[in-house]
DNA sequence: TTAGATGCAAACTTTTTGCAACAAA
DNA sequence: TTTGTTGCAAAAAGTTTGCATCTAA
């Protein structure tokens, strides 16, 4: 929590209870949550936390670069604060949005689309979809 | 257009005028509308169009294989008639989407994401963004 | 003290739904 | 004739905005 104080004045924001609680949800979990299911999960702690405020916190750490804002083909939009560009994949039958770490295979790929597109290539969104090792066995 | 006509017969979908209309358009372009765009560059040829048969038209269409959504981490989504999938590279100054056909390193990439997941993958979503060559000279 | 954040409600955008009239097969 | 489609309006879902109040610095 200190740390996520430290971060926060070195992009020179304010540290408030909110913004701390929303950063540090982000910071603990996988799951990529919704606004909403971030939300959710405050309102106990915060009881006059607003939906206002989770948008708007989010949209701040999104452009300080402090989170992503992932767009999994879903109408919501889930946030992650990992910013290192990673993969995602999405099982199409629970719905878990997982990370994929270390892809070897990434660095010739980004080169392909250079070479095929001549595009000054910043970032990219790389989703897989498909079923999870669980939902295999049922 | 007649093949547009026969595709649609073999899905036994009923085929109107409105149909053709969006399918056309879709296969015609390749500029990965969205559904509002759609709509606008319809509502000359047919004035009683709808924007509900618009987005009901495209569903349909995604249904049976016809089409695909994209999600281009944008408000609305885009859409494409190009069923066979590959990645899209969208221009963050011009904003423009692009195919990227004929990719070699994909497969390589699949099969990590495989092993280091062990989903069972169906389809993926690859998204580069930057600066096209056009924006670059700017 | 002051610049900026919060929180409520209202607005806005995109997409979906209900249903009566209509058109393709 | 029957089944499914269209088109309008209303609703739903997600997100943004305006503004008065409040709070961190």
């Amino acid at each position: 929590m200190l740390e996520l104080t430290q971060i926060l004045k070195e992009h020179k924001l304010k540290v408030t209870p909110q913004r701390l609680c929303i950063f540090k949800i982000l910071c603990e979990t996988t799951e990529h949550p919704t606004a909403e299911a971030i939300y959710n999960s405050l309102k106990n702690e915060f009881p006059t936390m607003s939906l206002a405020t989770v948008y708007k916190t989010l949209d701040t750490l999104v452009q300080h670069g402090l989170i992503q804002q992932l767009n999994v083909g879903e109408d919501s939009f889930r946030y992650d604060a990992t910013v290192l560009s990673h993969p995602h994949v999405k099982c199409v039958k629970c719905g878990q949005v997982m990370d994929i770490h270390n892809m070897q295979t990434i660095k010739g790929l980004r080169e392909e689309v250079k070479a095929l597109t001549h595009f000054d290539l910043m970032h990219e969104q790389l989703y897989f979809f498909g079923t999870c090792p669980t939902c295999q066995k049922n």
